[in-house]
DNA sequence: CGGCCTCTTGAATTATCTCAAATAATGTGG
DNA sequence: CCACATTATTTGAGATAATTCAAGAGGCCG
């Protein structure tokens, strides 16, 4: 049996899953040869075909051939594509446990640049050997296909917020869903360090610098969250979240 | 051979495909039998299994279960989620040849209400058909992923221009996109019937009634198109093109 | 024709932006 | 490890785009 298949049923869930390679959702691909036996475990952290990315490197040029798949091992990425007029519009942020580049799987071809926000392990899995036991496979066709099913949640539920939020729910959102992607355990309160900078938020958000920074300046002085630079510490996610929620109807 | 491999190789292009069953985009799911004879385009245009929905009808709730794909022949789609108020949030709109319900493939639940926007003909593709056939030929398999793909980029194309775009711009990029799904020809000019009313317009692109008013009428006074109630006309496609793409940096 | 609904337009209000300056954090070379 | 340079963040005040609320115009249907 596959790993992944029989741990991982949601996205959240594998996030929250990280080190171990037989917690990846991909794991299977890093150990082709021993799909069919237990013995797959026995390899087990042994990182295999893992690489390291220094802090402001690329992994991927927009356009760029798909080569590989990447997952995340730690640290974090950003991906971005650039306007006609050269600006950076950030289009997702990826952590441990995530997959780079299973959107690209039909066109052959990455869209949008990926970098490195801090010093960042990764998994390479080439594409050949995917596609080479996805035909076999088809608990693996199910994967690739609800990881594009839930990719496609994910993202339209993001357009949603962005759309119809204002500055202070837009962040509340965010803040929940980096943390939930980042801490574990998820009680009251959770504490982490975050690799994105205002700038990023921003852009992301589809605000300025100067809004997001204010939007934390009356999240602290509500208590609501401690931010300093980039160490952030969520104390009240239930306010945040009546926050983040509260849609503007147009 | 599968015709929708053949025929059609990018979403744009089998969207301006319509009538034909034999340019339908899952075609080989309506003539099940037929797969790998000729004799399939012989039941051409029969309008196997299609069925007609009035104007308000709802074709799908929010969380039902997934019995059937379905591609609109003629007419038009809104999808909608329900806010915790409430309120409803414009997630898209399905105009002919476009296929619902195939990011609802892995949970087998949809999410989101689909309604007809005026009386809409479609054909009901069981999905106990589509993953049989789906086991047994990879081209089907491929066709999936590519649907699934071009959903995610196309999702993410219209998250980055409503963070980005200023309301005129993201009025622009709407009109050139519907124009783009619903008329053949593209040349210079052109003009059709939209069954979207100012108000999900306004929804949809996370801005209020007043402000699109104000944008058709900016656009009106420019000659940038013609637009009486439903009928508009679009002048100067490049012109619109030129505003919809001056993204704001931030 | 009148009523109803959609769309347009106007005027005042508000959220967010722009620009600029002050402060804090980070990195660097000695 | 410090002093400095650089960069990131916060904050302020005025400008602006979009909103709200309300009124008027246009279309559609019985």
């Amino acid at each position: 049996m596959i790993a992944a298949r029989n741990n991982l049923r949601t996205l959240a869930e594998y996030r929250q899953r990280r080190t171990a390679c037989s917690d990846c959702a991909v794991f299977c691909m890093c150990f082709p040869d021993s799909l069919d036996t237990e013995t797959a475990l026995n390899g087990d952290e042994t990182n295999l075909r893992q690489r390291l990315l220094n802090k402001g490197q690329h992994l991927v040029l927009d356009g760029q051939r798909l080569r590989s798949l990447y997952v995340v091992r730690s640290g974090s990425l950003k991906t971005y594509d650039l306007s006609s007029d050269g600006d950076a519009l950030i289009t997702g942020f990826y952590f441990p446990g995530e997959v780079v580049g299973i959107d690209a799987l039909h066109s052959e071809k990455h869209s949008g640049h990926v970098v490195a926000l801090e010093d960042t392990r990764y998994c390479d899995i080439p594409v050949k050997t995917f596609n080479r036991l996805q035909k076999k496979r088809g608990e693996l066709q199910d994967l690739t296909q609800r990881l594009l099913c839930e990719s496609i949640l994910e993202t339209r539920k993001l357009l949603l917020t962005t759309r119809h939020l204002s500055a202070q729910a837009r962040l509340a959102n965010f803040l929940l869903d980096i943390s939930g992607r980042l801490v574990q355990e998820q009680d009251g309160s959770c504490e982490f360090h975050l690799s994105i900078d205002r700038h990023d938020i921003a852009n992301y958000l589809g605000l300025t610098i100067g809004t997001v920074s204010r939007a934390f300046s009356s999240f602290r002085n509500d208590g609501l969250l401690t931010a300093s630079g980039k160490n952030i510490r969520l104390n009240d996610q239930q306010a945040l979240l009546s926050i983040a929620t509260n849609i503007v109807e147009r």
